[in-house]
RNA sequence: GGCUUCCUAGCUCAAUGGUAGAGCAGUUGACUCUUAAUCAAUUGGUUCCGGGUUCGAGUCCCGGGGGAACCA
């Protein structure tokens, strides 16, 4: 022991840590206090009246971000929900001991305050305050807040500290709630059901996808995670629920990346009496409800291209296999159902530089071509139609192409945004796609769900529209992790 | 899973293989309308972890951890 007594004050922690000892020891405890929060910054700051200063009086609250000591007086910001407001501090006007006090506040304390607003001289709209409680003490510092946290460890691994200090992080996930209250909106005005289904399933159908597995001890049997909505949405349409949508998370245990993270938001509809025509016309709805009611703008800069997409008006159709024969400069498509198909797709496609794999089937390859040389460059939104049957078992075949399906894909942005059918409701051609399912995406066949289709399901439209996707795109991100407010991540012992 | 790359003070970043630094934050002091407030002084390091090479390693090599980009 040494009566020199140890010098912390380089460890803000240990000096934070001090200050709140001494202010319980003084009988004053911030983590058993709390305040008023009359209004929020930004609606705060709406009352004032031009000229008339110190009138109206507010209970505002949040985090400290900023502090300016000037001796007597401070000069001090809160941050809330809405954004931050400046507080004014005076001496005179709180007295000599609520002032000392205030003095030993450290940036990330969360304070409430009361007071008047007025304007400062360099006009901006400011409280008065008259009296303040602190409500908890922050015992670690915040990252500096001009230069931001750049750490994407970090970032992602303290959000909260994200949100306080980067206001783009914040601003877009905050966009992302609005978007999605948006299509809630737009949905009930349709008069569709919000439902919720299981999300541990004996059979993870409805979609090609590893899912991730888990047990259930009393059932002492596995459980798979939902990889898809599709299959329990689609029974609720046997049982009368005639619109239908699920907002839910979905798993998939395939990698990560900037365009996957293993749990994300999926967005499924279903309308009795509809089909992929009257998907197009709600898809077009949902989006542009949000330019309209949460983006204020129907143009938008796509980040990756520097192109600016249209949003407005009717969208492009546009044919999978004309597409596909423009890209190859050839009629490709001329060749489907002769022998000579499978080779020309193949040298197609490595004319084009893909690596065909060996095993794949021919519709694989030519999906290849698809997914790597037409989908990356439509940006402006494209609803793309007649795709091979191959593709989506659980869509209904074109009637004047059996090789076709009824479906679009809609892609904005060079990504597939949502996938679009007129659902397949006869049991028998639907347990036959099942069957004749090939290649390397295959789904699990769902007997329980062919039962349903048995006892009839009504001819209907359906649509998937991957949430975080859309957000990508709406809220110009470079990564589904920037839409995502907790990604997934590699577990880790405390830092 | 493969390849490339990153990890240094609370934060943002420096440092030919040769004494680990700056700005902000912190601490002390001045200032009763500040705006990245200003002025003066000042503290602060297990350089992600573990080995190795070297007279000497933040830096080079090997292994491990975590992140990012590209590919699968």
């Amino acid at each position: 022991m040494s009566d020199i007594p140890q010098d912390i004050t380089h460890d803000q922690y240990a000096v934070r840590l001090q200050k709140l000892q001494d202010m319980r020891a003084a009988g004053f405890d911030p983590f058993r206090a709390n305040c008023e929060q009359t209004y929020f910054s930004a609606d705060a700051m709406k009352l004032h009246v031009e000229g008339q200063d110190n009138i109206v009086a507010v209970k505002v609250a949040g985090r400290l971000v900023v502090i300016r000591d000037m001796g007597k007086s401070h000069f001090v910001k809160i941050f809330d929900q809405q954004g931050q407001i400046q507080l004014y501090v005076k001496k005179d006007v709180v007295g000599e001991e609520t002032y000392v006090a205030f003095k030993k506040l450290d940036l990330g304390d969360i304070i409430g305050a009361e007071g008047t607003l007025f304007k400062t001289k360099t006009g901006e709209i400011t409280v008065r305050v008259e009296k303040y409680t602190l409500v908890a003490k922050a015992l670690r510092p915040l990252p500096g807040n001009w230069h931001g946290l750049a750490d994407p460890e970090q970032i992602y691994r303290q959000r909260y500290l994200d949100l306080i200090v980067n206001p783009e992080s914040r601003e877009r996930l905050m966009l992302r709630s609005r978007i999605v209250a948006s299509v809630r909106r737009t949905l009930a005005e349709r008069q569709f059901l919000e439902v919720e289904t299981p999300v541990l399933e004996g059979v993870a159908g409805g979609a090609a996808a590893r899912p991730f597995v888990t047990h259930h001890n009393a059932l002492g049997t596995d459980f798979f995670l939902r990889i898809a909505l599709e299959l329990r949405l689609k029974r609720l349409l046997v049982g009368g629920y005639d619109r239908v949508f699920e907002l839910g998370r979905i798993f998939r245990n395939e990698g990560i990346s900037r365009k996957h993270n293993p749990e994300f938001t999926m967005l499924e509809v279903y309308q009795a009496y509809s089909d992929f025509r009257g998907m197009m016309v709600l898809i077009r709805a949902i989006i542009q409800d949000i330019c309209r009611d949460v983006l204020g703008k129907f143009e938008l800069v796509h980040t990756a291209s520097g192109q600016v997409i249209n949003f407005a008006g009717e969208w492009r159709e546009a044919r999978y296999f004309d597409l596909i024969n423009e890209a190859v400069g050839s009629k490709l498509s001329a060749l489907r159902d002769t022998p000579g198909y499978r080779e020309a797709a193949i040298v197609a496609a490595q004319k084009l530089g893909l690596d065909v794999h060996a095993g794949w089937e021919t519709f694989e390859v030519v999906n290849e071509i698809f997914s790597k040389k037409i989908e990356p460059a439509l940006i402006q939104p494209t609803f793309v139609t007649h795709l091979p049957k191959e593709l989506c078992p659980l869509a209904k075949l074109n009637r004047e192409d059996a090789g076709l399906i009824d479906v679009f894909e809609l892609c904005i942005g060079g990504m597939e945004i949502a996938p679009a059918y007129s659902e397949q409701n006869d049991p028998f051609v639907q347990r036959e796609m099942f069957l004749a399912q090939a290649g390397e995406d295959q789904q699990k066949m769902d007997t329980d769900f062919l039962l349903a289709l048995e006892h009839g399901m009504p001819p209907a439209g359906g649509m998937g529209v991957g949430i975080d996707r859309l957000c990508i795109l709406l809220t110009g991100a470079e990564s589904i992790r920037d839409v995502i407010l907790f990604p997934s991540l590699r577990p880790t012992g405390a830092k």
